[in-house]
DNA sequence: GCCAACGTTGGC
DNA sequence: GCCAACGTTGGC
């Protein structure tokens, strides 16, 4: 079991769409960084905790807490031409982006980037680290704990 | 819109 | 394999 933050832009796709969609269940398509997909490919299982963070946007901060619901799969958007995801480069023999499904527990108050950065144990938190531009990181068991208690 | 930081690409 | 150029991310 392991706990992960993942970024949304809230213009593309909100804690709220989340709340809205079917089974309160998304596809994480369109992970083009291999380090975000090799997390979601090797060590995301079902039921490992996420974090559900809104990226640029006047409010950045973790917005929800959801879970790995199904281990990943390709990604069905690099199959597509036209498609902004779409990879000339993959194929269904030989894919190269996958992505787990990701389902809603709950929505919590916003935690801001500023909060996050004002929090002691947090200072290792990945996402708070210099330059850091992974939209999937790891988060620690501590800190995960640290957050849910912020979050109450 | 700016720009620092970082990842990717492609010529050599 | 090096590395300059380019593209993207994301807070501000």
């Amino acid at each position: 079991m392991r706990y992960w933050l993942m970024k949304s832009e809230p213009s593309e796709f909100s804690i709220d769409d989340l709340a809205a969609a079917p089974n309160q269940t998304v596809d994480w398509y369109g992970v083009r960084n291999y380090q975000a997909r090799n997390f979601m490919r090797d060590q995301m299982r079902v039921g490992d905790g996420v974090l559900f963070y809104h990226s640029s946007c006047a409010e950045p901060g973790i917005v929800g807490i959801a879970e790995v619901c199904r281990e990943a799969y390709p990604d069905r958007t690099q199959f597509i031409p036209g498609h902004k995801y779409f990879d000339p480069k993959a194929t269904p023999e030989n894919p190269r982006w996958f992505n787990v499904d990701v389902r809603l527990v709950r929505k919590t108050r916003l935690l801001s980037l500023k909060e996050l950065r004002a929090t002691p144990e947090l200072a290792n938190l990945r996402v708070l680290q210099r330059g850091n531009r992974l939209s999937i990181t790891p988060v620690d068991p501590r800190e995960w704990n640290c957050i849910i208690n912020l979050l109450g």
